[in-house]
DNA sequence: TTCAGAATATACTATTCGGTAAAAGGACAT
DNA sequence: ATGTCCTTTTACCGAATAGTATATTCTGAA
């Protein structure tokens, strides 16, 4: 119960941070600001979390361990290359904008990480790739997919959903799904395969 | 002869911020820094710009319109649409792999642009979206492209490109001219150009 | 040699801000 | 009511650093 509490205030701030972080950045972005926000003084946080740094290795780890989970888990499942792909992008692509604050607080504050916190994230990216990569000569294996350099391929699409997060506008024309499926789409175009028009609908 | 001589010192101060910039942050990187590792003090540093945030615009600016001039030459280049696109992508990945670091830190300290230097750049990505559309729409037109939302193909297009400034190794297996042609073909698959291997090794 | 004016440095200020020690407040059991 | 423990605040420090006012040095002309 106690722990709940604090767990949940634990939250909020996180939630108050990235927020900040996302609009100012985090150099922009003042301890006694994120505690105004939440009507709390910064001693609070430091019960929380033991620095500012602190703070945003909380925001960009577990993101990027959804990250690598949606890919990983993917792979793994049963189902042809293309359909593991596809799946994967999508669920990919939905951690990306479903958390789009703070992937982009990650990738543009990753220089203000701890040398260990980001150590451990990298190593995390690092996974993500090599599933990746593994899944993509899987396919080429399989003949489903036409790949001439698969690491290249693997990063040209992980770039292509990671990006998403500098344009999309929740509030724009197109919503989290449909992107998902559309990169989803031009991922299987980018491996080169053939029937690509019966996973339009998909999922 | 005055005029050049301080048009180089000014070169040379902005070589190093970038690098800087690049290595550790631009809130992580002090003018004295910048100042100690040209040899200089701060002052002069005031001498050529009027503040630290004018010397994140030097960086960013002048690159992003490079990029915006890569594509934009491209497209109105004579030739078909896809040899237009390969060409506009081999160009554009040049000057991000050329410009890695201006790049990185663009995108990284974006939010410590001043209000018009940001709004400048923001202009200018945004021709360079339409023109890209603009380029696969027409393709689109001709029967070389199959493309079913022209304005998310471009961003992930520009996205795929865009970020191999987070990958790309200088002294890694791959040299620029390379990776730019890998782009550009997979980015003819995913405008769905079918006869694709003509530009295997075009240029 | 001297003297203007440009180029560069010294020395300083003012402020911001992450972090902390110590006090105050509040809930709950007895 | 009172004492205890947990939570949160008040009040503060010290380091870092963008920016500047003033001094100095250098250069080239006369």
């Amino acid at each position: 119960m106690r722990e709940e509490i604090s767990a949940y205030k634990r939250e909020r701030i996180l939630e108050e941070a990235v927020k900040l972080f996302y609009e100012r950045g985090f150099s922009g972005t003042t301890l006694d600001d994120i505690a105004g926000k939440l009507g709390v003084t910064k001693p609070f946080i430091y019960t929380h979390f033991r620095s500012k740094v602190e703070l945003l290795e909380a925001i960009c780890r577990p993101t990027i361990e959804m990250s690598l989970g949606a890919i990983a888990e993917a792979a793994q499942q049963p189902g042809t290359p293309s359909e593991r792909l596809f799946d994967g992008i999508v669920t990919f692509s939905k951690v990306v904008l479903q958390r789009q604050a703070n992937i982009a607080v990650y990738f543009r504050e990753e220089k203000n990480l701890s040398e260990t916190g980001l150590a451990a994230i990298n190593a995390l990216r690092k996974r993500f790739d090599r599933v990746l990569s593994e899944l993509l000569a899987e396919g080429v294996r399989e003949g489903e997919f036409t790949i001439p350099d698969v690491r290249l391929a693997a990063l040209a699409i992980g770039g292509m959903v990671s990006w998403a997060y500098t344009w999309y506008q929740p509030e724009g024309r197109l919503t989290i799904d449909t992107v998902g499926h559309r990169l989803a789409h031009l991922a299987l175009q980018m491996a080169g395969v053939h029937s690509v028009e019966q996973f339009a609908t998909r999922v």
